[in-house]
DNA sequence: CTTGCGATAATTTGATCATATTTTGCCGGC
DNA sequence: GCCGGCAAAATATGATCAAATTATCGCAAG
């Protein structure tokens, strides 16, 4: 069986559906910040921007609002969710609940070239850090955590975690625009080291000192713009 | 002028937009296993059988997709997701991390007349038990949780419940179908006494229980279908 | 005479449908 | 058994209709 319907598409490159595209760029440009908080979001405009018709952009938004990365706002507005204490509260308690289960897993049946990719992803992490490049900070720490959830083989939490990411993306941009880079210490070397010893219990844990630690500067910051 | 041949919007109290309604009677259908699991859902055998256009049948499939009610199974299928052993221990594990700490928080604010309220539900649901109706129960036993839910007040934990309960939806029909009814012990008992007594950590204790048993209620009947 | 308020008109946005285009699966012929 | 045509299903576009927000104009009050 090694020809199993496989998705090529014509005869060229194999492109994904239009509504695919522009679900992918609109949630990657949520992800890292490129919207900001309350900012609306019209489909006309999107149409337009992006010279495609409404069909799409109406699925791409449906799905997205569906995943919790865009809200409707009532009255005809869709707009980027600004996060306020409650909501930061929620979505601690949900990352706190799911990612050091999907580290602890992660850690049973990581191989040396995993973590290898990982230690490989923290290094150009730390790079951004240096440089003070957020874009940069945020594409790759969502690179990081996005690897390791992979790993897992647990496909219906990494998806509930991606949607938890969705939801805080953008108030990340935010802070990290406020406070800059520098202050971000890294827990990421805990984990990297709890990977490399095979130690599931030390992953958890230290997972879930980065998942609280990142929280607490999204609340401190949001606090701080009050 | 009085339209009797097409339905209007503008005509009657209907104000929720086609898509809303089919998105709800689908996922209402797929929440009360009126759809098996594995059964393959066409976007024109929807367009044909609600009597609508597709625009709205797209959207609404496309939120359910993303919702993890549906599935798209390659190749242009969707259909309603079959669980295996591996789904539902990742299905317990978010439940267990998410519901009680759902009742913990209803437990706080939980008043005289939101306890009576849950507590007619589950006079309903026993009744519901003692005939064998099984859907009669899916749909009690669903309300329970849901009103449950709703007290604590927490809607981004609350919404990622819902999706759960859409996932093992279908098979919690065929499990039931397959058992009956009268096997399934009732621990809604403790949840209503810890509410109240205002004990949030006795309904949390309780909800696990509930959540527990449930999903290894699953888990048999999978394996025995096997 | 200026200014504030309310009603109406106009523009913008969203929702739905019908249709054309593309792709895929299937079936019959070679 | 393989290849090419046929049909069905899904994707994408544009057009059309409904609703809401905004803008404008007129009237009245200070």
């Amino acid at each position: 069986m090694r020809d199993q319907t496989l998705p090529r598409r014509g005869a060229g490159a194999d492109r994904a559906p239009t509504h695919e595209r522009v679900y992918r760029q609109l949630r990657d440009q949520i992800l890292f910040g490129e919207f900001e908080p309350g900012q609306p979001v019209t489909i006309q405009g999107l149409t337009d921007a992006l010279g495609v018709g409404m069909t799409p952009v109406r699925e791409a938004l449906r799905r997205l609002m569906a995943e919790g990365g865009l809200e409707f706002m009532g009255n005809r507005r869709i707009a980027v969710p600004v996060l306020d204490a409650r909501a930061v509260d929620q979505l601690t308690i949900a990352r706190v609940a799911l990612e050091p289960e999907l580290a602890r897993r992660a850690a049973r049946w990581a191989s040396t070239e995993d973590v290898g990719r990982l230690t490989a992803i923290d290094t150009c992490l730390d790079d951004a850090i240096r440089r003070g490049d957020v874009g940069r900070y945020l594409v790759e720490n969502h690179r990081f955590h996005s690897d390791l959830n992979s790993l897992a083989d647990a496909p219906i939490l990494t998806e509930m975690v991606d949607r938890l990411w969705l939801r805080f993306g953008p108030s990340l941009r935010v802070v990290c625009g406020q406070v800059g880079t520098r202050n971000l210490p890294d827990r990421h070397k805990d984990v990297l080291a709890a990977l490399s010893s095979r130690d599931a219990d030390a992953a958890a844990q230290a997972m879930e000192r980065d998942v609280t630690q990142g929280m607490e500067q999204i609340n401190q910051g949001l606090a701080r713009f009050d």
